[in-house]
DNA sequence: GTTAGCACTCGATTGTTTGGAGTGCTAACA
DNA sequence: TGTTAGCACTCCAAACAATCGAGTGCTAAC
């Protein structure tokens, strides 16, 4: 185990490191931070952290900078919880205040807010449930030979299709299909209706095949729309300005894996599980990423997993910073939610 | 006027500036390509075209480079129009089969190949028309205190929004008052359902404040989505390849230019009118763009603006193949959108 | 255990040299 | 008169060398 002044002096590199993005060296320390010991000695304590595999050296004359392991330790034992400043709160506040009309909205502001004020990529994944529940269907008359199909979900939502009448039927047929329709599928989740359970209503009901596909095809729409997982990102431009992504190549390679939604969706659902989770470095397992740290956070309401936010970046990075953005952020998504049900 | 002989050593520097990035010499051109003169009367001939104003150099000992100037010669005159290959063409006939489900899903789809095929940003507008017209409106029953409205447009769209019922009002009262403002707005553009004409729907019809906030937020709605203009982004990491954008901070600049979504629809409603627009250099008069140039195509479906596509990216473009390339793309939504219709 | 002192290392910076690609000019040629 | 070979000249880029300084490790003294 490490003593108290190898934890400071830790500490110290670290945090210096992440400011300054170059190798510490002891002098530094010494004047920069008064620990009252001498270079020579901070010198000794570096080594021994070095030993330790805490610090790495770049090359021979150079400081040293922190490992994945360092890195590890701070978050686990070194980090403390700083607050944002009421400057950073405003911040986001007056940025959330900006739009907030639609859901999608809202989730793209926190990837925005969430990279500005990280300066590092952000990533957002809202993951809609799947819990809608038919309720009931209905046809809206448009003109002589079509109408609007209507399917009403328990959550208040409706989803509509143009459907084309069958040659010579009345309105007063439609409705009365409507409403067996409607019967036989009411309180069955979306996702359970299956073409099975759907078969069953065609050679009792819906005679019409075009009709049918038309029902078909708007409950399958509804389901889609209902278990949709959309990605948003935020700031992939502030890469170009992390000093580690000085180097062209690595910035192409990296917005090309961005670039792919579904990479990014399989990124984020692997970490879903826990609440808040840092990843260093090599810990993660997807190709491209692994000189990257990424800090994630699930948010849940009544236990349902509503998204999850990620801020991806160099592994030295704003810990501290980036998790208390993410904490304020979590609350105030949580307050949105709260009033939209 | 330029004679033949000039016209060519033009073409042929600008060709070879643009597939090389590097000023050109009179060797090259002598070598590379056969006139049949020697380096020292390109020599004097590109001193002629330097007077004129074609090329550039960059400094005394280097090659020369074709100025904003000789591009727009280029374009006007010299450009001939090269048809697509047969692999491109299969290229492009793959990436838009990958996934053909909704509009936007195609018009996402045209921005990725565009950048994909031309190594540049793409920019793709769709224009949704804001022609719809409100044709009547609907309460479906949700439960005790709440129930949808629909608003149904001519074109068979449908919106929805969830509106609680004042205390003690039973459904056919809804429904008789869904008539009446029905009767009294249908057939009224929804772009032109001011609150003006809906104050007289309120002071006669519906006098639930509450009621008549959510009509207008729906018809508000409804409007918004009908005039539409939705920007779809192609390959802002293709920037990263050109070296031009060497330089860091002008990728940053770009690429923050390009984040703003109102500003690339400015930008690209500008060049509406015209069919095919090649901006070059500073001709565009947006900021941030002045040293890049840009081709746009508008494209048309009886007379009516339904999109507007664009390349964005050096002035060193390949501006033969973007051309190219669009008209292929052009040719193929056609086919899409009149299925569609 | 701590620290001052010192030799040593090595990247970054700066200066210098060299090579080559390219030009412009001149004179000769068809 | 237009074309071309020849040549001096320019200037960037790459290669190389010298220098600087931040940093280290080690030793000896406190």
């Amino acid at each position: 185990m490490l003593n108290e002044r190898k934890k400071k002096i830790l500490q110290l590199i670290i945090e210096d490191y992440i400011s300054t993005a170059e190798p510490v060296g002891s002098r530094t320390i010494a004047r920069k931070y008064n620990l009252g010991i001498s270079p020579a000695t901070i010198r000794n304590e570096m080594s021994d952290l070095e030993m330790l595999g805490y610090l790495e050296q770049p090359h021979t004359s150079a400081g040293r900078i922190p490992s994945a392991q360092a890195y590890r330790f701070y978050v686990d034992s070194l980090l403390e919880p700083g607050a944002l400043t009421d400057n950073d709160m405003a911040l986001i506040n007056s940025w959330f205040r900006e739009r907030r009309r639609s859901i999608d909205e809202i989730f793209q502001s926190t990837a925005k807010i969430l990279s500005r004020m990280t300066q590092n990529v952000s990533m957002v994944l809202a993951n809609k449930s799947d819990t809608a529940v038919f309720r009931y269907m209905k046809f809206l008359p448009l003109d002589d030979r079509h109408a609007i199909l209507c399917i009403v979900t328990d959550d208040g939502n409706v989803d509509n299709c143009v459907v084309e009448i069958p040659l010579g039927m009345r309105p007063e047929e439609l409705d009365y299909m409507a409403g067996r329709v409607s019967r036989l599928l009411e309180g069955k989740p979306l996702s359970s209706i299956s073409e099975t359970l759907l078969s069953a209503v065609h050679t009792d009901i819906v005679e019409d095949k075009l009709l049918f596909t038309s029902l078909l095809n708007t409950i399958n729409k509804m389901n889609r729309k209902h278990q949709q997982q959309r990605v948003f990102l935020g700031g992939t431009k502030q890469l170009l300005s992390q000093p580690e992504f000085r180097d062209m190549d690595r910035v192409r390679d990296l917005l090309g894996i961005l670039e792919e939604e579904k990479v990014v969706r399989d990124l984020l659902l692997a970490g879903e599980d826990s609440g808040l989770k840092i990843t260093i470095g090599s810990e993660n397992k997807f190709t491209g990423i692994q000189d990257c740290s990424m800090v994630q956070a699930t948010y849940r309401l009544n236990g349902q997993v509503v998204g999850t936010m990620a801020v991806l970046g160099p592994t030295r990075m704003e810990y501290s910073k980036v998790i208390s953005v993410m904490d304020y952020l979590h609350k105030y998504l949580k307050t949105i939610f709260q009033q939209e049900k």
